[in-house]
DNA sequence: CGCTGTCATGATAGCGCTACCATTCCTTTT
DNA sequence: AAAAGGAATGGTAGCGCTATCATGACAGCG
């Protein structure tokens, strides 16, 4: 009866997936009221709009989001990109992200840049493809390209993790206030002879910020801003390595800051492992506020940034403009803390 | 000419978005063929590869995934699913992950359950709505309306992290082997008072698992087997906290298996703070093998477990399955090792 | 009683791309 | 020389859904 075998050379259904139609069918209501019912269900009368979730029900339909999102020209995709996930502070930032995005129905589209801004031209080119509606990315640094690309997309665009003029959005901390912030802790504390160890500061550029600051408050106080920059990403491993190479160059220090908590907490351990004592022989200061931090004796004395707390904003903010709200200010600065611990 | 506003109140395009019919148009030749030098270049003399790839560059084309994906049913787009983002574990088996798929084109579409079946549910049927060609969970068990849709699903699916008969492909270790071999360590080592500290394991029961070794092992050596289970997951401050809880229920424990490292360094840290020993007073085991337990004095006792590789070869696999290659092996015991530190 | 407004529903026409077949124009084979 | 095969290209017809406009039903109004 229903059954029609004529066209079937040229059918091209190739998933027995079942449509909206099957479901308008059975339901008994054409095909758009069925869509009506399931994303606009205040739009539909009661009795409508239960038999179709009835035929869903039954028949185990899943929406084809692509094929909503063709014809809409939406979709509830929102691009994040970041340039590592070996470095926890942007999982957390994600955390923050996800959290208030599963919430509101969105979707990660989740990308890795590996630091290249090459690399993050054409993640943004795909995920432009995927007509995201927002799109997140860390960092205010982006190639030529990458630029002119985003500037012609209408959707909008969140820049996270420092605080600058961005291309819209933007929620983030000064870093070069930061790098100032310890700096003067320091100097503050009787230190005179200070050593910045940085890792890879050409990628992780916002280290390379906060030494700016960290020179600033050194030089304005007459004092000699020594560097030491390692070639690989910050881990425990590297901190405990560059321990030794800043008392080969420089054995009179007295005060390590570095770049992030990770290579901090790795010389702390080293020194210990050494028989130095921190803050006696080597002073140590990080930058992050990991939990780790906290938990090594002496406590790590760092700067904690609110890391999920900018996921979260940065979410809230780019639903807020998602949703037609006004947007009241594009920058939103999320701050910083110092924590003094034991360790300097 | 060429310009035709007959139907102008009939468009319906939203977006100035650079078409490929416009390429076509551009290098002269049609949709089809165009379409056909940028997805199957072998497909079309390298004449007209050239001059398609020029309009594109010219005109600043960006391909919508989305109709593509609706024409040919297919996506480039891997669900990935995990209970979690604060747990390293996960976000480095992602790494793993994202490191193999994004060389090979894929993108991940990324998902938390927080540790809830239903919610997994959810998001695997969203997921399903993107026509993703595969997906990859963490663990075996689903709800039963998850389980469902998944088999009459027919793209592939990996489950990860624990080794066992799952749906279709899986990559993962045996984590009760691991709880046994610990416990055994932990035996052989001497100690007779062991005390098995979990978190939520209601939830993450992959510790559970281990617990399940760990008692085995315990019981076959007619030994008690008290457990605490903290109703907060694994952090540093958790097992801080959980070391006084257990010397107050079991005042003569000698060792303590912790269910992660995150908990056991808490828990060293925390000893040293209060002037006990490890391992003279209490000795000290976890599970994983983060980094933190190798630079903590005395060295973490733990098992390492591959996930980063974990990661790599799921994708590897996954991808050898999609682009048709025979899969000779659904299950892939990536193993573990027992590092023997000085905490025990 | 016609007029306007509102609500629920439906018909139509795409969204931008690719599968499928057809066509053209060669080269190779018998 | 005809047939067969192959490579490059194109025409057509959707993929499954929703925007847009149209329709019908019914209420309230002067």
């Amino acid at each position: 009866m229903s059954r029609d075998f004529s066209h079937a050379a040229k059918q091209r259904r190739r998933s027995d997936q079942v449509t909206l139609s099957q479901v308008a069918e059975a339901a008994g209501v054409s095909p758009i009221t069925a869509s009506r019912a399931l994303n606009h269900p205040e739009k539909v009368s009661e009795r409508t709009r239960n038999s179709v979730l009835k035929a869903v029900e039954q028949l185990g339909y899943v929406p084809n989001l692509v094929a909503g999102s063709l014809a809409s020209s939406r979709s509830k995709l929102i691009a994040v990109i970041v340039p590592s996930l070996i470095n926890t502070v942007f999982v957390e930032v994600i955390k923050g992200l996800q959290e208030t995005l599963e919430a509101e129905g969105y979707q990660i589209l989740l990308g890795n840049t590996d630091y290249d801004l090459d690399r993050e031209y054409q993640l943004v080119r795909t995920f432009l493809g995927w007509s995201c509606s927002a799109l997140i990315t860390a960092g205010l640094r982006h190639n030529q390209a990458c630029q002119t690309l985003l500037n012609n997309w209408e959707h909008p665009i969140m820049e996270v993790m420092e605080l600058g003029q961005g291309m819209d959005l933007n929620v983030g901390l000064d870093h070069v206030a930061a790098g100032r912030c310890m700096a003067k802790h320091l100097v503050d504390k009787g230190y005179r002879h200070i050593v910045y160890v940085g890792a890879r500061m050409a990628q992780d550029y916002r280290a390379g910020m906060r030494y700016e600051g960290h020179q600033e408050v050194l030089q304005s106080n007459k004092i000699e801003t020594p560097l030491i920059e390692l070639d690989t990403l910050g881990s425990l491993q590297a901190g405990a390595d560059s321990l030794t190479q800043v008392l080969t160059h420089y054995p009179h220090t007295q005060a390590i800051h570095f770049a992030n908590d990770d290579l901090a907490a790795g010389a702390l351990l080293a020194a210990q492992r050494q028989g130095l004592s921190v803050p006696n022989d080597i002073a140590i200061a990080g930058f992050n506020g990991l939990p780790l931090g906290q938990h090594v004796t002496p406590q790590l004395t760092t700067i904690l940034s609110p890391r999920e707390e900018m996921g979260r904003l940065a979410a809230k903010e780019l639903i807020r403009r998602l949703s037609g709200k006004n947007v009241y200010r594009r920058q939103h600065d999320v701050g910083f803390t110092l924590q003094v611990g034991g360790s300097t």
